[in-house]
DNA sequence: ACCTGAACACCGTTCAAGT
DNA sequence: ACCTGAACACCGTTCAAGT
């Protein structure tokens, strides 16, 4: 993949001499490993499948990287480097604070499943205090109270991945069943939806049965959209007074 | 495990006879799967590990579950079944809809990283649809429109179950540590997180290296708590004025 | 219909051996 | 210091063969 060798002819066994040993970095691997999650999604990222890069086996990786942990931190850190941050201004900080989450949100869905790692690590690379000095400092700067803005922070970036990781469940169930067309996806997906909410018993299930269109209308952005304003609101009302 | 044979004497050929083959089904096997589940985590759930329990191999299993995924799924819904709704009381929909939160997010916890199933597979057992027309006919009831009910009810149930998914890595993390006290794993969680934040250039990030207190202060609890009545407070301002 | 052993195509990580 | 092949201890699923 690397270097386009020029094959063997078959009768010769290909040993490849020592001296041509390929050139690893972590930069290269978190590349190559960011280029198979965007292609293939997570769970194509393995440790074999990104030394396969490089013509070579898994061991070779671990003189880079500790394990795949590791590996998958950086990858996750490396995508957050793509969000651009504006400067701070707290009197637009409902504004700033919508823009920040829809940004983050775009970010993360343009990258397959890859928020799944952030649900399940906890991350603490450069990125994300980078991020978060920018979410936490927003507030604080709004007036809030350091608890509020500590808790208000942590609970929109929980939302933010937590939602992005949903819409790539979707993603990868598609990729999955073989369809390449999101559109067709949905209406096939919510088509089943609907179909089984209307076969439900209506005594058990009386609500659910009478409004099967509502329950059906909205898309994944327009829920995204909607969770994000209760939480906007919300925060809002722990805002101290600023007429 | 599931019949308390004697142990042969080891010159003997211990093969079964094929009259003494398990009589398995799918019920046993979903038990089996939630007794590893509580005891070893979501990680340690193979089908390998399931037909261990029942002295055989993997094969046995298809014959019950059509796949892992099923198996998951199934467990998911009988942890589900834990969960006691109460009469509807439209009146009292914040109060509700709040003990209904804290029973699920209660419910899902006990069971390790159960949570992570939910988020990979947008469940639709029969507990979730029975919880679902619960929450659902409770904001119709309140006098919500069926859209922002089906949106509310959305996004709590994404809420609820991305913070007990979350809380379920910290308990992971903790049996990988070796720690079997909350307590103590808590402290030295926290305790390096105060430290690297305390260690960033203060120039940087000037609000996280002030408020560091703030930011450690509140446990999982308080910040799922938390996140809750923003939520709460976000769907009430959706809520048609009741005077 | 249900159960099984063996096999297939994968995993992450370690280790001794090479340069 | 960096790279490697081979091995270890796992995966989920399939399939032909049994009862």
């Amino acid at each position: 993949m690397a270097t386009e060798d020029v094959p063997l002819p078959p009768w010769r066994k290909s040993r490849k001499p020592a001296q041509l040993r390929r050139q690893l970095s972590q930069d290269l691997i978190v590349e190559a490993g960011l280029r198979i999650l965007d292609a293939e999604g997570l769970d194509a990222l393995s440790m074999r499948r990104v030394a396969q890069e490089f013509d070579t086996g898994p061991a070779s990786l671990y003189a880079h990287v500790a394990n795949k942990e590791e590996l998958l931190e950086l990858v996750y850190d490396r995508v957050l480097s793509e969000i651009r941050l504006p400067e701070r201004d707290p009197g637009r900080w409902k504004e700033q604070l919508r823009e920040y989450m829809v940004e983050v949100h775009r970010v993360l869905a343009k990258h397959a499943d890859l928020a799944r790692v952030a649900l399940a690590n906890i991350p603490t690379g450069e990125n994300s205090v980078r991020m978060g000095e920018f979410v936490f400092g927003l507030l604080i700067e709004a007036g809030m109270s350091p608890r509020d803005a500590a808790l208000s922070m942590d609970r929109i970036s929980l939302y933010v991945v937590s939602d992005a990781y949903e819409g790539s469940v979707h993603f990868t169930r598609m990729r999955a069943a073989g369809l390449s067309d999101p559109q067709e996806y949905f209406e096939s997906f919510v088509g089943q939806i609907a179909g089984y909410y209307r076969a439900l018993p209506a005594a058990r299930f009386p609500h659910i049965t009478k409004f099967v269109d509502a329950l059906i209308a909205d898309d994944g952005e327009e829920r995204f959209q909607y969770g994000l304003e209760l939480l906007l609101d919300g925060i809002e009302a722990r805002m101290p007074r600023t007429p």
